[in-house]
DNA sequence: ACAGATGGCTAACGCTGTTAGCCAGACCGT
DNA sequence: ACGGTCTGGCTAACAGCGTTAGCCATCTGT
């Protein structure tokens, strides 16, 4: 997973998503990257061919962690629905502007590392045992809460524990 | 719903609308925008105070549209969830900029119209006779499958009708 | 010791949203 | 009928965006 990029490319992507996770996509500029890297911002072309190209890295990021997760509550729970939601939530929840920015827009799939979408979406296919359709409807509830929270759509007060399980249990079985 | 703008206003919105759906939010530049009414970019500031409130007025017809689709989906087949989620759908699909746009950020609540984000939720939540967490799942699957359509996350051949089906069939009690 | 690659730099372009300031015409009160 | 204000255009300009071109120092390999 590592040596698609060079050590500079790659301390480019670090400072990119310590940008990304403190201040938002809006502020994760060509410009400022390249400020806190010490350096200035057509220098960055040198290791990406554009902005997009950053991007894709921390795309690849999210995918890359949300998999880990999910095998590790897979490890946990073996089969549990709730165990890989929940899991998938608390990542989501802990890097809203990186899984804002994996999340809308369609995938760049051609720049991706093979396989890796594949791999984060085996746990919870596992856990429908097979069944592809109910995996598909757990994934769009989950992605489906998790943007809603992210954005604050739901009311201050709602109580989204509850959703949560109540959505679950029923698509259960 | 009409006089919160002034008539100059509202083909400004009519055509800011026309440009978001043939050429996506990109596209939606205040110059593009004021070309298309053949007057300067700078002009359009004299009918609002800045690209968001035009913005804003796009996101009220999504949710106005969505209502009202969502009541007539409702009046035709009274408390049936797929009656509401294929109306919901249905929409979303056939105009996908827009549904992007509405969503994709915070909503901005201060500026909507009053009580227009609570009447695009009730048709759901009296299909739901009133149980919120459940209303909530409905809404957050329905919401997820959308988005994931729209942004081509699902494989080529998924078969979506089945996934919104096995979801919704889940869900339903 | 020289050649080429590496990774910085400055200057600049075209695009974005937005502001300032000017001006023509419509409308209104005296 | 005249003067004042409001309306809604305009041009010029600014700062910030992604990106390109072209220059140059330093490091590496033969």
């Amino acid at each position: 997973m590592a040596d698609r990029l060079t050590p500079r490319a790659r301390e480019i992507v670090t400072a990119a998503r310590d940008l990304l996770e403190e201040s938002g996509a809006a502020r994760l500029t060509m410009r400022t990257l390249a400020d806190r890297l010490g350096i200035k911002a057509p220098s960055l072309y040198k290791h990406f061919p554009d902005k997009q190209a950053v991007e894709v890295e921390l795309v690849a990021q999210l995918l890359t962690e949300t998999a880990e997760t999910l095998e590790a509550a897979e490890a946990r729970a073996p089969g549990s629905l709730e165990a890989l939601a929940g899991a998938y939530r608390d990542h989501a929840l802990a890097h809203p502007h990186l899984y804002r920015l994996a999340t809308e827009r369609p995938l760049p799939r051609a720049e991706l590392p093979a396989g890796l979408e594949d791999r984060a979406a085996l746990p919870l296919l596992r856990a429908c045992a097979g069944d592809m359709d109910l995996a598909r409807a757990v994934w769009a509830f989950a992605h489906g809460m998790v943007v809603l929270e992210i954005h604050g759509r739901f009311p201050a007060d709602a109580e989204l524990d509850a959703a949560w399980k109540r959505g679950l249990t029923a698509l259960q079985r």
